[in-house]
DNA sequence: CATTATGGTATCGAGACGATACTACCATTG
DNA sequence: CAATGGTAGTATCGTCTCGATACCATAATG
């Protein structure tokens, strides 16, 4: 028991390792750090209502400073624009620039990912996909962490009629493609 | 296809995330940063030919300027203390002082991983382990890194007599316990 | 309104990390 | 034996991460 635990540290481990050195080669490329690539990456799976700075920062677990910095960044290199939002202006969206697009493309996932995963057979891969989302889930919890899951999974996700979906929190209409993205509202019905 | 790829690597991608969070909040009570940890973890799991500067530099995918500085710090602490090979006067051996066992004992599995995997069953943390390590042998393969292996799932590990062993590399014999340990020569059977 | 909470920025300092240069030691070859 | 090349490790520097703190603007609440 203890001894599996330890042994699951040690992959999970290793594993976040090769993940951290892959990211930094593949951004080094073009000279990004990997956190920019996770910022990114995120940009590219978030819904309309989490895309600001504050979503990012619950996303990755880092403070606002340090994602306003990376932003910053972001922006001089021309990956990202922010817009005030219309109803509250304290509140920034960053979205994506066709060349944040584009970069994402070809970089993500690395291809040394790529190639491993194309290794796996396909009840490997579902395997692991499956028990990942486990653990994953656990983990989460077990560290207080939001789960940012896509929103047609949350508790507050009401099928209206025919294709139309509403959010039970935010009171907000959603369009389908509304629904296969990732909220910072996110909450599981089975808790 | 792809669209498992990218799945597969959101959930490894988060998973990473989480478990340099984890490391970083529970560090932070000791004043100690991931990467230490990280190293003394090594030092706990690698064997005496592994325990080096360049073992560690291998093992965590860093450069070793890094790797030299970080055991400044460590060495400083009183977490590790450094001797002397005793054929070859350039290497350095790096040892776990009782204060830095103490300490892993302490922190590593976080708290938080510990309760996660309390919460998986037997069958699911099983296909885990297995699954992980399936996916993991590949990564480091297609990034071109070490597997570090336990020495008894080496190439080069040679069965002596009744519980005598020998590694077929550096001919140097082998205690039971030595091959329980994780090796940077490591090379497994089938490739 | 006054107070408090929230989203975001600015600034600073500790530390990670890579790059480079350097020393010390081993190994090979003529 | 030199001479040469390779390896282990250190020292130093600059860039960047990241947390901490302070601060500002706006929103929500009494």
């Amino acid at each position: 028991m203890g001894v599996k635990t330890n042994q699951l540290y040690d992959y999970t481990e290793r594993l976040s390792e090769v993940m951290r050195v892959s990211a930094r080669n593949v951004g080094a490329k073009y000279g990004l750090q990997p956190v920019q690539i996770q910022v990114l990456r995120y940009l590219s799976l978030c819904n309309r209502f989490s895309d600001t700075p504050m979503g990012i920062t619950e996303y990755l677990g880092l403070t606002k400073g340090t994602v306003s910095q990376t932003l910053k960044v972001l922006e001089k290199k021309d990956y990202i624009t922010k817009c005030a939002d219309d109803l509250d202006k304290r509140i920034a969206h960053i979205k994506l620039t066709q060349a944040g697009k584009g970069l994402l493309n070809d970089i993500v996932p690395p291809p040394g990912f790529k190639a491993a995963c194309a290794r796996l057979t396909d009840e490997q891969s579902a395997a692991l996909g499956d028990v990942l989302e486990q653990f994953l889930l656990q983990l989460l919890q077990t560290n207080s962490m939001k789960t940012f899951g896509l929103c047609y999974t949350c508790r507050y996700n009401k099928k209206q009629d025919a294709g139309n979906y509403m959010c039970a929190l935010l009171n907000i209409d959603l369009s389908l493609d509304d629904t296969q993205l990732i909220c910072r509202e996110h909450v599981l019905e089975h808790i």
